[in-house]
DNA sequence: TCCGTAAGTCAACAAGGTTCATTTTGTATA
DNA sequence: TATACAAAATGAACCTTGTTGACTTACGGA
């Protein structure tokens, strides 16, 4: 069965169009100056057809992240062989940094907007998600790191771990994108602060300079303000 | 001339009912949920009235922060009292996180979205905005640190300090609010992740446990990747 | 009492997400 | 070949929401 086959794939192709679009607007304005109507006009169809293929305007973003952020995954897979998992560490963070600084609307899609509710969704309605694999590296590097004695024995919680590395690069990006004009504020050069952001997390880490491998004291005491 | 004051005090007094209908809404339901014909409804006028005070809704927004981060800047205010630099950066932390905990929406309004450009606007137009107090507190604590000469030689910017302290506090909040749903990621309690970035930007910046008071070690060498 | 100004309102516009009812199109079948 | 039918596509409209133009009302001063 022949024209069965070639309208599903014309369909196809009309959705692959849709998001094509959607993407060159979205990248280029950001999610809320993005109209329906204007990414129809962008591929000559009515705004109508593009309910056909999306339930919504919400749906369709979605659909486009995660189509995309394959480059996100892929850049990360690449830091696998960085052998030494606090290298590592460093080097997730600046990947994830310049993933921000190439893509600022995909990034601002992704992680600065509210988040649907995947409540009652099975895991394979998110599994696959490349957010959720780079998230799965982080963590498995945090146990990694924590796995060769050379963190500061409060550390051990390699969940926390990857949470507290994720939120410092995320601050830095996020407050980039948000406040970056306020005038108030003599920002440095975003690399800059990317960079002094992983060096400062990786020193409090093993804290010990440099090449310290045993941690110098195992007493920390309480930190209490 | 009675009657002109009287006038004016009324004036006042319906701005402030804006005001204070605007805090309830924008508070519980969040800025963009939020619309001129309910806040209008709410203090039973009609919504045209609203743009007689305000420009437009972003204005009145941002008027009501302006008007309400008193309540961040006294928060901040009470930690002068706090001696030692380095505690008061990690209490100035803490207070940060509370206030966002506090008043998510609020938080959201202030560091979460799009400021407006102050391009162009003369320093009047921000003075005495709590949020450059607070920034200008926090950078005359990190510089107080820095004279210490407790901090590893690497972190000898003040501005570049704040910024990077600052980012690591917002990106737990920030995280936090945009990313809580996640099911991938087995979210430890915020307080936690909170304390945690404070304990380990201190770490970091000390670079060394607890009550060392000298750098341990001047040279600190390359950090690349 | 009458005028002018400030305060307030109604109705309407425009933009944008979304849907209803309808038309067009292409395929399979009598 | 002619017809029935489902898929594809659409134009017009609905609804919400920010915003404004034009009008009405209230009131202090002459």
């Amino acid at each position: 069965m022949g024209p069965i086959d070639r309208r599903e794939r014309e369909k196809e192709k009309l959705k692959k169009e849709i998001l094509d679009a959607a993407r060159h607007l979205f990248a280029r304005d950001g999610y809320d100056s993005v109209t329906i109507r204007a990414i129809a006009e962008r591929i000559e169809y009515s705004p109508r057809t593009i309910y056909l293929h999306f339930k919504d305007k919400e749906d369709l973003f979605r659909e486009l992240c995660q189509h995309d952020f394959n480059e996100f995954g892929q850049r990360f897979a690449k830091l696998a062989s960085v052998k030494d998992p606090v290298q590592r560490l460093k080097a997730l963070g600046l990947t994830y940094a310049e993933f921000g600084e190439d893509f600022p609307n995909h990034y601002r899609l992704m992680f600065m907007s509210e988040a649907p509710d995947y409540e009652g969704k099975g895991e394979e309605e998110w599994k696959g998600n490349p957010e959720m694999d780079a998230y799965a590296f982080l963590l498995a590097t945090a146990a990694e790191a924590i796995a060769t004695g050379r963190l500061l024995p409060a550390y051990k919680d390699p969940e926390l771990l990857a949470q507290t590395v994720w939120a410092g690069i995320h601050g830095v990006l996020a407050l980039h994108f948000s406040k970056c004009n306020d005038p108030w504020v003599k920002w440095r050069p975003l690399k800059k602060r990317v960079k002094t952001m992983v060096d400062l997390q990786v020193d409090g880490l093993l804290a010990a300079p440099v090449k310290a491998t045993k941690r110098p004291s195992p007493n920390i005491g309480k930190k209490g303000a």
